[in-house]
DNA sequence: ATCTATACTTACCCAAAAGAGAGTGTCAGT
DNA sequence: ACTGACACTCTCTTTTGGGTAAGTATAGAT
């Protein structure tokens, strides 16, 4: 797959919803690269660091680990180095001893915290109707 | 975990992107009501699936795997079941041989997938900082 | 001399998710 | 009689995600 994105490709994206998108060809290759990048960007660890840092602000690991709860040092670590990594957020090493790491979000992880909400307020807004959803077509389904 | 959710905590879930978050102090239970939400409802298939169906209105099964492509059956149909369970389309039985299936976007479904929107465009619009960024990162770890 | 705190890394392991591929039922067409 | 179309379902294997536990470095406190 390619990888470089030309001006018009970028147009497409941002058109493509922002528009009435009746028929609007967008090219699959946009599709595969937003798709790759919303597969890395948007697991679940990810989601819940940048929860966690927007509300927080500059945070050092052990405490982003206390609030996320459940979380294995492997697993932050992992997403830490891979937002870093993305410039979603600026890691900060103060050489002291012991160590002392601050993590905070950068403009583009607050970006993305704010792209975050949509669907965060969507699944507010729509758990009730979902959870009747799938008790009705249990119900349909057991017979 | 309780399944069930308060008004209240809905309210708070809604208002948590839509306020200052400075210091709002979100419910842990709502948070993780809406992640395993989220979890379900936001992974890879399911946003694809949402995604040609916006664009391609209502759809057969065959249709849908090749407008993907990628997909094998087996995550296909698992992944249609699981957002007709939700409620998020709507799976039309044709009584015929061979056999024929429709499917079609809810106005649920449609609503998730403006809400969508967003990371879609964020995702569209950073995608070049988002390499440039990775390209500099490795540039710099690589020494 | 030993312990503690901090932010990791490394090695090993397991379970769940996903992919590959074959099988199914039925009728219409050749 | 055989093939193909469609929408699956089933089984088997591979891949990935993620947990656990141990190791590292070093200053300061006990």
């Amino acid at each position: 797959m390619n990888p470089s994105l030309t001006k018009k490709q970028i147009a497409q994206a941002k058109a493509y919803c922002t528009s009435e998108r009746a028929d609007l060809e967008v090219d699959p290759r946009v599709e595969a690269l937003v798709n790759e990048l919303l597969g890395r960007v948007a697991d679940k660890w990810t989601m819940l660091v940048i929860e966690v840092l927007t509300t927080g602000g500059e945070m050092r690991f052990t405490r982003i680990a206390e609030a996320i709860g459940g979380i294995s040092q492997k697993m932050l670590t992992q997403t830490l180095r891979q937002m870093e990594r993305d410039g979603l957020l600026v890691r900060t090493v103060h050489p002291v001893i012991p160590p002392h790491v601050d993590y905070r979000l950068t403009k583009m992880g607050d970006s993305l915290a704010e792209a975050f909400c949509g669907v965060w307020q969507w699944a507010g807004q729509h758990l009730e109707r979902i959870e009747k959803a799938r008790r009705e077509f249990d119900a349909r389904t057991a017979k």
